[in-house]
RNA sequence: GCGCCUAUAGCUCAGAGGAUAGAGCGCCGGCCUCCGGAGCCGGGUGCGCAGGUUCGAUUCCUGCUAGGCGCACCA
């Protein structure tokens, strides 16, 4: 629709023109075109206020000469003056031919961009390894996880990279606890869960004796020193967690490019050699800090004990990363509660002299909540996603078995249907909002969630399966000699702005945009099924290909909020 | 104390300066021997408060109120 977009506003543009206010006296017309509140008013707007004072004259003034001025293109079927609006209608057949024309060449690739030769390297899910994959994690890796695909379909050179917490104190508490009271036969059998079991229970140990708190900053200095025993410990733990991880990820559809975790970067001596030799270091309290203005507090860059910092592994991974990829814009989809922690990770870097760090981005989403308590991994107050994602595939089952028993790889439907439930809850909310966990909106099907839009897909690939085997064909072309209706109209036109709408999304950094599309089509689709014929309709054919249209524009919808699009279910 | 985020319908949330502010959940009432009822249609009280910018503010700015979060050796 931006082909329409661009011909509206080049129209009122030369309009403007002829009567003596050129683009120099009103600015561009582009940036103004609208589309009204009401379908019936037209396809786009332009509101003419703005050239009012330049004209010196009303706007519904205007508005009236600029539709007299106006030419009178073949695609334009109506222009009119109302209110200090310029309406427009488009031909309904161009309008038609250019979406469904569009659709039907690209498929797949339909919103997508070309190649630009730019690179973006994503920073997401990023567990703390050893410990396990709690719900807490899931915002941060359906997000990254859309954004990765809404940019890879932007044209944008995609690196996905999890920034495992491999290293850090945490690790000097499991060992602690481990050399304590490890269950070996259970480490075995459920490795995860009871290095969890040691981790929660060393830390209540601590809360008592804060002594314990010593013994594992011990634990780890004996890793940064490269200890044997700390070492082999250390990577047992690591390999035990990575393979239950990446069974989650192969759950999620997701695979990483990089699993370089922070464990890589335990050794920063030349990122604080760089430092000092630009004199951005100081000590300040027997730690060394970069200062970084009045506005934000200095950046902690090593402790007083000499061990490292998030911080300073943050920093080194980002040149590591600036080296390895190129990368022109690097994203970290974290929690919003670390916006200083970056703020301070990006000051030190342009304090560094690098140039590319005006291309890292934070991208801070709301917290996750419980009730009314936050998730907190340290007091085991924690659902594990693994748990959510069967009870929703368990709740998926059991539709299945009453309304569709007939249904084959009704196993894999229901994974698809159950783990896409979980993704569309989370990823239909703006990221920077809160969220407050509810097993009743999780396993709720109805209305605005991932299984409506599943179905809705669904539905159309059957009365398209239906045609094929009747021999009904849809139409493939020639769509800008019919008279289209009202009810056909209305999905043509939101067909026509996936486009921009997938912009929107990539712009705003925000994958809900894309989710509150794809629900807008299911909910205009499933209202025009219900008061329209498809199948031995007149209009079978032009129809099918609506209905086809459809099917396409949802499912590359799904797959870019990382959702399966089962054609049946 | 300083800083960041949030405030829209009973609840959960859309609305990135424009014409009567929209969905879902819940509640009530309907849906054709026919394409999938995880569906469709109907029923409504709302932009936290006060200023400002603008032809025009739910949207931008300032202040206030309320809630959440962060602020040196955790990540």
């Amino acid at each position: 629709m931006n082909l329409f977009k661009q011909r509206v506003a080049d129209l009122v543009q030369s309009a403007l023109a002829n009567m003596g206010a050129g683009e120099d006296a009103v600015g561009p017309v582009l940036e103004l075109v609208e589309i009204p509140p009401d379908e019936k008013l037209g396809d786009f707007a332009v509101p003419c206020f703005a050239f009012a004072r330049t004209l010196r004259r009303s706007p519904v003034q205007i508005a009236e000469e600029i539709v007299a001025q106006a030419d009178r293109p073949p695609w334009l079927t109506h222009i009119k003056a109302v209110k200090g609006y310029v309406n427009v209608k488009l031909h309904r057949g161009h309008v038609a031919q250019h979406v469904l024309g569009d659709i039907l060449r690209a498929g797949e690739a339909y919103g997508s961009r070309e190649p630009n030769g730019r690179t973006v390297v994503i920073d997401y899910s990023s567990p703390n390894i050893a410990k396990p994959f709690s719900l807490g994690h899931i915002r941060s890796t359906v997000i990254g996880e859309s954004l990765a695909r809404i940019f890879a379909h932007q044209g944008y050179r995609v690196v996905r990279i999890n920034h495992l917490g491999d290293w850090g104190t945490q690790f000097g508490r499991v060992i602690g606890g481990y050399v304590r009271w490890a269950d070996h036969d259970r480490l075995e059998k459920e490795p995860i869960k009871e290095l969890f079991r040691l981790y929660v229970k060393f830390h209540e140990e601590a809360e008592k004796d804060p002594a314990l708190e010593d013994e594992a900053r011990d634990w780890f200095r004996r890793m940064e020193e490269g200890d044997p025993v700390a070492l082999a410990l250390w990577r047992r733990f690591r390999e035990l967690s990575l393979l239950e991880l990446e069974r989650t990820y192969a759950r999620l559809g997701i695979r990483f490019d990089d699993y370089t975790g922070e464990s890589a970067y335990n050794d920063v001596s030349d990122i604080i050699e760089k430092l000092r030799a630009l004199g951005l270091l100081k000590e300040s309290q027997g730690a060394q800090v970069v200062e970084l203005g009045d506005d934000i507090p200095p950046c902690l860059i090593t402790k007083s004990d000499g061990t490292t910092l998030y911080a300073t592994r943050d920093i080194a991974a980002a040149i590591r990363r600036q080296e390895q990829y190129n990368f022109d814009l690097a994203f970290y989809v974290v929690d919003s509660r670390q916006s200083l922690h970056f703020k301070q990770v990006f000051g030190v870097l342009e304090r560094m002299g690098y140039e590319w760090a005006s291309g890292m981005e934070h991208i801070p989403f709301g917290t996750l909540q419980f009730g009314d308590e936050i998730m907190s991994t340290r007091k085991g107050n924690v659902i594990f996603l693994e748990d959510v994602l069967n009870e929703a595939v368990t709740r998926v089952k059991q539709i299945i078995a009453e309304r569709n028993p007939s249904l084959k790889n009704a196993d894999e439907v229901a994974e698809a249907v159950g783990v896409g439930a979980v993704i569309f809850n989370d990823l239909v909310h703006n990221r920077i909002k809160d969220i407050s966990f509810q097993w009743e909106d999780v396993l709720n099907f109805d209305g605005d969630t991932g299984p409506y839009v599943q179905y809705t897909h669904a539905r159309a690939c059957s009365v398209l399966r239906r045609a094929d085997e009747q021999g009904a064909r849809p139409m493939s072309d020639g769509f800008d000699r019919l008279e289209w209706e009202d009810s056909e109209m209305r999905l043509v036109r939101l067909l026509g702005r996936f486009g921009e709408t997938v912009d929107a999304a990539a712009k705003g950094r925000e994958p809900s945009t894309v989710a509150r599309y794809v629900l807008d089509l299911a909910q205009a689709f499933n209202g025009f099924y219900h008061s329209n014929r498809i199948l031995g309709s007149e209009r079978q054919a032009e129809r099918l290909a609506l209905t086809d249209a459809v099917r396409q524009v949802l499912a590359n919808g799904l797959r870019l909020l990382a959702m399966e699009a089962p054609p049946e279910m």
